[in-house]
DNA sequence: TCGAACAGACCAACTAGTCGGTCTCGTCAT
DNA sequence: ATGACGAGACCGACTAGTTGGTCTGTTCGA
C-alpha cells in the first residue's frame, strides 16, 4: 500500500480551504495536517497557488466531461437540458468542496492558471447556451427566451447549491435535481411541450 | 463639504476587497489610497474585519429592508414574489461590490459579526420561502412545489447573478430582472395562473 | 486648553518559499 | 551475493519580507 503524500494533501488542503479560504491556511498548517513537512510540499508543488489550480482543474475537468457527454446522449433539447442539469447537480455529492473552492478562492489563482480555467468552465457555458439556443429553434422551448440570461440563470440556481447543500439533509442530491429539472423545464418549456414531457416522465408527479 | 474619511475608508476599501479579495489587500494598502495612515484607519475601526463587518451589514440590512416593504405592497403571493424579485435584482447596480464581498469574504468574519449578518440573511430567506407557501394555499402556485427548495433556486438564480453582470452590458438590470420574474413566474404558477399573469403584465410579451 | 482626529515609527507574529542535507531503494558492476 | 552508486522523496532550520495592530506623538478646531 503505498501513500501519495501528493493526493494526501490535496484532500486535505481541499477541506481546510473550503472551511476557511485560500489566505485562512497556511502551508505550514497544511503540511502539519498531513504529517509531512514545507520540503514534503515542495517537492510535489511549485507554489501554493498550483495547489489551488490543481483543485480547480479537477472539478471543472469533470463537469465539461459529463456535460459534453451529457450533450452527446440525446437529440432532443428537452431531454438533453434534463440530462445536463441532473448530471451536474449529482456533483455536489462527490464534490462538494472542490465546487466551494471553485468559487469562492478563484480569484487568488495567478492569470496562467487563471485562463486554463476559464476556457473550460466557458466551455460548459456554452453547451448550456447553445442547448438553449437548439431548443428554441426546434420550437420545443418558448421563444421570447433569452439564451444568454436563461442559461446564467439556470447555471446560477444550480450552483448556488454548494452554499445550501448538505449531505446530511432531509433530500438527496438526487431528489433536488429533480426539483430542479422541473422547475427548469416549467420555465423553458412552451406550455403544449409540458404535456409530453409530463408523459416522459421528465417533470414530477 | 466635510470629507468624512471613514466613508472613504469603506468605499475604498470595498472596490479593493471585490478585486483581490479580503486578504489580498493590506492595511496599509487600504490607508495610502484614501491618503490616510494607520493611526487614521484604526482611529474609525477596532480591527480590519470590522471593516468587513460594515460592508456586510449595509448591503444586507438595505435588501432586508427592500424585501419587507415589498412583502407588506401586496397580498397576492404572485405580485410580492414578482416585487421581491425586481427589488433584489434593481439592487445589482448600486451595490455590486457590496454584494460581490458579501458572498465570497464572509468566512473571514469573526464569530461575532458572523452571526449578526447570518440572522439578517435568515430573515431574508424566510420572506421568499414564506411567500411560496402562501402562494401554494392559496392555489396561485404549482402544489407540488417544495418551499424550501424553491426558494433556494430562486435566490440562488438571483444571487448568482453578480458572477457575471457587468454595467456596461447590453442588458439593464431592468431588463434582466424582467427575464428573471417571467422564468420563475413561469416555474411556480400553475398554467391557469399564468394567463391572469399575462393580463397583469407580469410576463414577457 | 483640551480632546478628537490623525500621523508614522515600530513590533511581534506569521508568511511563502529556499536550500543544504538525509534517508531509502532500485540498479548494476564485481 | 554484495557493495558502490545515484536519483528521487522528504526533512526542517532558515530567510526575507509582510502582516495586523500598537503607541507615542502632533495637529487643529472649538
Amino acid at each position: 500500500m503505498i501513500s501519495d503524500l501528493r493526493e494526501k494533501i490535496i484532500q486535505s488542503a481541499l477541506l481546510q480551504f473550503e472551511e476557511k479560504g485560500f489566505h485562512g491556511v497556511s502551508v505550514n498548517e497544511i503540511v502539519t495536517s498531513v504529517g509531512t513537512s514545507k520540503g514534503g510540499f515542495y517537492h510535489h508543488f511549485s507554489a501554493k497557488d498550483e495547489l489551488l489550480f490543481v483543485i480547480h482543474d479537477i472539478f471543472i475537468s469533470y463537469v465539461l466531461e459529463k456535460a459534453t457527454i451529457a450533450y452527446q446522449t440525446y437529440e432532443s433539447p428537452t431531454k438533453r437540458l434534463q440530462l445536463i442539469i441532473k448530471e451536474f447537480v449529482s456533483v455536489f455529492d462527490r464534490y462538494k468542496p472542490h465546487i466551494s473552492v471553485f468559487y469562492q478562492e478563484s480569484i487568488y489563482l495567478r492569470p496562467e492558471y487563471e485562463t486554463l480555467i476559464k476556457d473550460k468552465r466557458d466551455q460548459f457555458k456554452r453547451i448550456v447556451t447553445d442547448t438553449i439556443m437548439e431548443g428554441k429553434e426546434c420550437k420545443e422551448f418558448r421563444q421570447e427566451l433569452s439564451p444568454d440570461i436563461t442559461g446564467m440563470a439556470i447555471l446560477g440556481m444550480v450552483n448556488w447549491t454548494y452554499k445550501w447543500y448538505k449531505q446530511s439533509g432531509t433530500k438527496t442530491i438526487e431528489e433536488i435535481g429533480d426539483e430542479f429539472v422541473d422547475l427548469i423545464l416549467h420555465s423553458v418549456l412552451k406550455v403544449e411541450s409540458l404535456s409530453s414531457a409530463i408523459y416522459q416522465d421528465l417533470l414530477i408527479k
